[in-house]
DNA sequence: CCTTACCTACCTTCTGGTAGGACGGCAGTC
DNA sequence: GACTGCCGTCCTACCAGAAGGTAGGTAAGG
């Protein structure tokens, strides 16, 4: 169980960033085997076909959300820290052009045309992380840190829904500071002043 | 100049159909040629390259868009109003999934693989997009008609990270819902209730 | 000896794109 | 009106390269 051969990862590594880019026709086995230094016919080895790797990639981005989330929780109890927390590092993937944007929102956005099995990891993220920013408003607005304009379910789908178009201002306008420049006012927002517990 | 043939009207139409199902990877010329009953070869005829063709018909939603905005401003004056005849707009193509995503938006998420003629018309749309929406919202404060806790600009990039955004989920989500459980509360959050003019 | 990792060589299908011809309509002009 | 040449539209027939994928082999290592 421990990290077996290092290539796999590799494959793996060199795909994520290829899909940021773009998206799942954006990229082709040959694409991968010229960066990870490799043969096509090797890569097969790993991943028999392009939707296994594409599939695995997507579950192990999922897997790693899951356990960001998870970090989270375990240490920031503060639910709008938390919010800041996930906003704040999307914010430095952007600016450091690490990963400038988020898989899944990428792949949903060519959802039509994924492969059945992809488009399911996707639409199992976007529920993932929905449900997780669900229970943080609502945890927040029982302890009277937000004041939500609507059900905590809707107010999570619209920060998601404005996390994930501030990623694609950014990149159309090539700036990464418009991330920030959205998505800051938006958890000023859901705390304002009068709630805010600056000691 | 009058309407001469329609047949790169229609392959138009049908690229603009596959792109918005897929981004500009996710079509080819055959699929084209499939639906609209010509051969292959014959698109060539009207667009000699696929830059071109894709070049001219974000130009043209471009100019569609830019018709669409102006209408707007030519038949309501309320900016509250004009906000909300904008997301309704999308609102309906996405529940009668007649163009369930905004073809700019779609092809800003692979930017980086774009040929570069068809970044700068995407690019430009944000720009004028995001323009009108600054003008709307400036408008609309000068007036007393919304509350704005951050300048018109950032809150016109809010308001179109947050719609494209909610094109995303409705489309993650297969649910038409979802945008309009996003886009409501978006409007009502810049016109709270004390400042509308309910008669 | 068998598994794992990788290779070369090859296949099929699709990709965007080209060459050159067929056909019809529409000026001219005799 | 008939002939002629041209232009726009669409065709068949190609092409080179890239796509995802397969077959079968080699070398290393427990």
């Amino acid at each position: 169980m421990s990290n077996l051969s290092t290539t796999s990862d590799d494959i793996l590594a060199c795909a994520r960033s290829l899909i940021v880019a773009g998206g799942y026709n954006g990229f082709s086995y040959a694409d991968i085997a010229d960066v990870v230094g490799i043969r096509k016919a090797s890569i097969h080895h790993h991943f028999p076909s392009k939707v296994d790797l594409v599939r695995t990639l997507v579950a192990r981005y999922r897997e790693e959300a899951e356990a960001g989330m998870a970090n989270v929780e375990l240490h920031e109890s503060d639910p709008h820290e938390q919010l800041r927390i996930y906003a704040e590092y999307w914010e430095a993937c952007i600016a450091d052009a690490s990963a400038p944007f988020c898989i899944c929102a990428l792949l949903a956005s060519e959802l039509p045309v994924l492969p059945e099995e992809v488009g399911l990891e996707v639409r199992a993220h976007f529920r993932s992380l929905s449900a997780w920013l669900t229970s943080v408003l609502e945890r927040g607005a029982r302890r009277g840190r937000f004041q939500l304009v609507s059900t905590p379910r809707a107010e999570a789908e619209a920060f998601m829904a404005t996390v994930h178009g501030a990623m694609l201002s950014a990149r159309a306008y090539g700036d990464p500071k418009v991330f920030g420049v959205v998505t800051g006012p938006l958890l000023e927002r859901l705390a304002p002043r009068s709630l805010q517990i600056r000691p």
